[in-house]
DNA sequence: TTCCTTGCAAATCGTTTGCATAATG
DNA sequence: CATTATGCAAACGATTTGCAAGGAA
């Protein structure tokens, strides 16, 4: 389980902390070749796939088909829009209790959730105003 | 957009409707098989599809790779066992307030969320007792 | 007869993996 | 030197799709 370091590594890990919008392997990939451009699409997925396993980075499984990225590791919300399908952090008071709700009555165990909101992004809900 | 009927739409909305536990395309495919041997997978598929897009059943994006169908529509949330992968129906109480909580201070607008919880089903917990 | 639906197979898409070579410690 | 990481291409699993033939209205 131990681990050598790697520019190539470095570079997905640097890239993805200048990014707020949650990149999929595929963005990270194109963006990366720029300046390596010999970087192949696999080994852009073995670090991002590492990365997460390190918890280094956040892989987030919207069910959109392709999963995306986030190097902000600290616990916060996302808010997926449905028009443009952007991906954005929201902030916001803790909604953990809801695990309490969840347990209440289950006879398992609940340990976690994962939760997505949907909506108009801020941009997407301006164009849609009809005032 | 108009749709005639077919047997094997209608077998396999009957199928889903017999089962609690969230079958995937892959399953729904090899049961319904048993009655229409030359049924197609590709059509399994496509009846799921428009089912689920006529609202008659709901598709489940767990992020486990496959999608997973429940005949019952009416809003509750599920929980997925980190050990068996068993989809399970939660009887709890409405968390729908958390759209609040994410819309304070949010700028655009939240329509809806989806919420999955994690953790070891009652089976699973119940092996793991050091009792 | 019209046109929706099927079965079949090929095609997609995102992601993973085997292998020989290159880079790291 | 012992290993881990890489590039490349092939392999994968889930889902979709093109097409000619079959079935419902």
């Amino acid at each position: 389980m131990t681990h050598k370091r790697s520019r190539q590594r470095e570079l997905i890990k640097a890239f993805l902390m200048t990014r707020r919008d949650h990149p999929t392997a595929d963005v990270v990939y194109s963006r990366v070749r720029q300046e390596m451009p010999n970087i192949s699409l696999g080994t852009v997925y073995r670090n991002l796939t590492l990365l997460s396993e390190l918890g280094e980075i956040q892989r987030l499984r919207l069910g959109d088909g392709t999963d995306h990225f986030d190097a902000d590791t600290s616990p916060h919300n996302h808010f997926i829009c449905n028009h443009c399908k952007a991906v954005i952090d929201l902030e916001m008071e803790s909604i953990d209790s809801i695990d309490k709700v969840a347990a209440a009555g289950f006879q398992g165990e609940i340990e976690g959730h994962v939760t997505y909101f949907y909506g108009s992004c801020p941009a997407c809900a301006e164009h849609s105003q009809i005032s």
